[in-house]
DNA sequence: TATAAAGGTGAATCCGCAC
DNA sequence: AGTGCGGATTCACCTTTAT
C-alpha cells in the first residue's frame, strides 16, 4: 500500500454505506453494483483524486428516456429521437454531477465517447462548471474499414479531461509525460492500437480500452496512493491499470457479469 | 460558370432581399454583410448545398448573452460563467437551425471548432435533427506549443460533417478521396499543418484554415456548380477554396473588415 | 536567432463591502 | 473613519516549439 489511508466510508453516511460486490485484502480495489447515482453519494465523499468514465451510448434503441438519472427504453408509440437526445442528455449530466461531487477540489475526470454521445458529454461538463483541460483525440491506426463507403473512415474516439472547476490546482505529470514522448511536450493526438485477442481473454466488452491508454491517463493525472474511481467499469481495465500504477480504486456497475470479469482480470494479476 | 444557374433570390423574398456587400461579375461569388441569423433567411431559401462554419468563441469576454440570436457583451455584475455557457449554446442553436432552413434536403453542413465550442455546437447539431456524419480530427502538426506546461499540448481542432437530416443521401465523393489517398478509404484524422506567412498575406483572422483543408472539405461533399456558403467568412478561405474548385458562393459577416480581407483575396485569384 | 502562439500562472494590487 | 477580508483585475514572467 502507498501513501495514503485505506478506502473507508464517510463518517457521516456509514450507515446507509452499500454492501461491496468485493472488497481486496489490503482495501485498496473495491467494486460496487449499483447506479453510480445512487452509489456513489454514499460512498466517495469529495475525496477522489481522479474518475475515469466510458459512459453507454443507448446505440441500439431509438426510445429511450430517462427517468431520475437513469435510462430506460419506452413504447416507441409517440417517441421521437429527439426526445432520445434530450434524454442522453439529462442523464449525463445526472452521472457526471454526482462524479463532480465525489471528486475532491483539485480532482480531474476522464470520459471517453464517440460522436454520438461525447458533445452531450462534453456540453454537459460545461453546463455543470467543470473546466475542460485537454480533448484528446484516441487515433486508432487499424480502424474497421467503412464498407458503406459514404463516410470518412471512422478512426479515432475522443477523451475528454476536465477539472472539477476553474479555480482548481489540477495534478499533471508534465516532466513525465515529457519523458515518455522522446523529451518533447506530449500532443493531444494519441495513437493506440484498439485491444484484441490477449488484452480481452477474460471475456468480450465492446468498448473495451487498451490498458496502454488507462495507463497514460493515470499517469498523467494522478499520483501512487491517489483515488481512482470508474462509474461504469465494463471489462475492468481501469481498476487493473490502476492497481499495476499502486493507485486505490472504487469501481462501480449496474451488471454483476461485468463486475465478475474485472474481479476475475483483477485476480488473475 | 459551371452546371447549375446563377444564385438569384428566392422569388418570394426578393422584395427584402438585403443589398450586397460585393457581387463577382459572373454572380457565382456573392458578400453579404450582416448577421448570419438575419441574412440566411432572406437570400438562401432552402438550396444551400454545402455550410462550412468556423463560429466565433467568445474567448475573451466572461460576461457574454444571446439577444435574440446575436452575442452581447454584457456588465459582469451579477453574471456568471455558467449563464455564459447557457448563452453560447443558444446563440449556437439560433445560427444552426437557420443553416438548417437554408440547407436542401440532402445538403451537408461542416462545422470547425475547439474544445471551447464544439460540444455544445454538436450537440446543438443532435437538438436540432442534424445527423453527424463524421467527427473529423484537424491535426496540425506545427501546434503553438503549450507554455504552462499544465495540459497536453492542444494540437487538434474538430470539424463535424453533419446532414440535415437522418433520411438526408449526403454526398460524399468517395472515389475522389480514396484516390487523394493513396487509394486507401480516408479516414477521420487530417493532418494539414496552420497557415502562416505566405497564405496570411493579405491580412490576419486568428482562425485561418489552410485552403487545403477547405478544398478536401469541398471536393468531399460537393460537385463542381453546387452553392457553398459561410455564415462566418472571417479571412475568406471557403470562398477562395470553393472559386477554385467552380462551386458558387455565398459569404457573411459581421464585419466589414473582413469581408474586404476576403474580397481582396479573391480578386488576387 | 528572433518571433509568434484566439497562453497560463500567480503575486501584487486595487476596490468595495462589512464590521 | 479605519481596518480587514474577499473578489476582481493587472502585470510580469514562465515556458516550448516550429518557422
Amino acid at each position: 500500500m502507498v501513501g495514503k489511508a485505506k478506502i473507508s466510508p464517510r463518517e457521516d453516511s456509514a450507515a446507509e454505506l452499500p454492501a461491496a460486490h468485493f472488497i481486496s485484502d489490503d482495501g485498496n480495489f473495491i467494486l460496487y453494483k449499483g447506479d453510480a447515482l445512487e452509489v456513489l453519494p454514499k460512498i466517495a465523499g469529495a475525496s477522489v483524486d481522479l474518475i475515469f468514465a466510458d459512459p453507454p451510448y443507448f446505440l441500439s434503441n431509438d426510445g429511450v428516456t430517462c427517468q431520475s438519472g437513469r435510462m430506460v427504453s419506452v413504447n416507441k408509440g409517440g417517441w421521437d429521437r429527439l426526445k432520445s437526445v434530450a434524454a442522453m442528455h439529462e442523464f449525463n449530466r445526472a452521472w457526471l454531477a454526482a462524479c463532480r461531487a465525489a471528486l475532491n477540489p483539485n480532482g480531474t475526470i476522464w470520459v471517453s465517447g464517440t460522436r454520438h454521445v461525447i458533445y452531450s458529454v462534453g456540453f454537459a461538463m460545461q453546463e455543470l462548471g467543470f473546466k475542460l483541460l485537454n480533448d484528446i483525440t484516441w487515433e486508432k491506426p487499424n480502424p474497421p474499414p467503412n464498407l458503406s463507403c459514404r463516410y470518412f473512415t471512422h478512426s479515432t474516439e475522443t477523451i475528454l479531461w476536465a477539472a472539477r472547476e476553474t479555480k482548481s490546482k489540477h495534478k499533471f505529470n508534465y516532466k513525465l509525460m515529457r519523458a515518455n514522448n522522446g523529451d518533447r511536450q506530449m500532443k493531444s493526438v494519441w495513437q493506440f492500437t484498439a485491444p484484441s485477442g490477449v488484452e480481452k481473454q477474460h471475456g468480450a466488452h465492446p468498448t473495451q480500452k487498451p490498458l496502454a491508454l488507462l495507463s497514460r491517463i493515470i499517469e498523467a493525472s494522478s499520483d501512487a496512493g491517489d483515488l481512482v474511481l470508474d462509474p461504469f467499469v465494463g471489462s475492468g481495465s481501469t481498476g487493473i491499470a490502476a492497481t499495476r500504477l499502486k493507485r486505490r480504486f472504487i469501481g462501480i456497475d449496474t451488471a454483476a457479469e461485468f463486475l465478475d470479469l474485472a474481479l476475475t482480470r483483477y485476480q488473475a494479476e
